[in-house]
DNA sequence: CACAGAGGTTAGTTTACACTTATGTAAGTG
DNA sequence: CACTTACATAAGTGTAAACTAACCTCTGTG
């Protein structure tokens, strides 16, 4: 979850759409209007932000609404605040919980 | 800024490392010793932290200890509580500019 | 100074991903 | 019902990046 938060956000392009979509519905057209790159391509970014839970759609008519949906990012925003928080002893749990997914076996 | 922070702590591995070093020094090869690559991959993602200003690194004889630096994360952790600030024209402005560094040109 | 240990650097390979062109599908309009 | 609009999906391409193997550079020690 987290992993596919902070890639979703980490490009570029697709935080420009979160920051349109943030306090207004828009159309996917809209959106992609708003760029230089062809409308697949925004489409695909649409996609990967929806997987994410980063925003939601809403079909009208034959129209897409994208919005965006502040709650996907609690967990990233929780994960950072550990980086400040004084018991620290959480995220190094969390860090090690993930270091035994990434690395399967061990010595 | 923005961009390599996100770039930087995207890679699940170097979130690991972070979180390794977030309240001690730890030399390369103590960090390498975490993991299952090869140690020029973790010099590697050392190198990338290090240029993300979000580890120091300090000589210590041959020995090369790095330490979290959670300051490097302060811009990140601004960024997403604009997702949760009343006045979200801060954001939208931040998109904006980043969209216009995005496309070269416009209509 | 020779050698061993610690770790960064280079070159080459593989995989992920952002993109384009082309095609498919659902909803409105004459 | 033909046609257009709105959008997604599929297939193919180029490039960035994570990795390995091999090499190079320091630092400390006999």
């Amino acid at each position: 979850m987290l992993d596919t938060t902070l890639q979703a956000i980490a490009e570029p392009r697709r935080r420009v759409i979160l920051g349109l979509v943030l306090d207004r519905e828009l159309s996917a057209g809209e959106i992609a209007s708003h760029f230089d790159v062809t409308r697949p391509a925004i489409s695909q970014h649409l996609a990967v932000l929806s997987a994410a839970r980063l925003v939601t759609v809403r079909r009208h008519g034959a129209r897409r609404l994208y919005r965006a949906r502040r709650e996907g990012l609690r967990e990233l925003r929780a994960y950072l605040d550990q980086f400040w928080d004084e018991r620290l002893g959480l995220l190094k749990k969390a860090a090690e919980a993930e270091e035994q997914r990434t690395q399967r076996r061990d010595a």
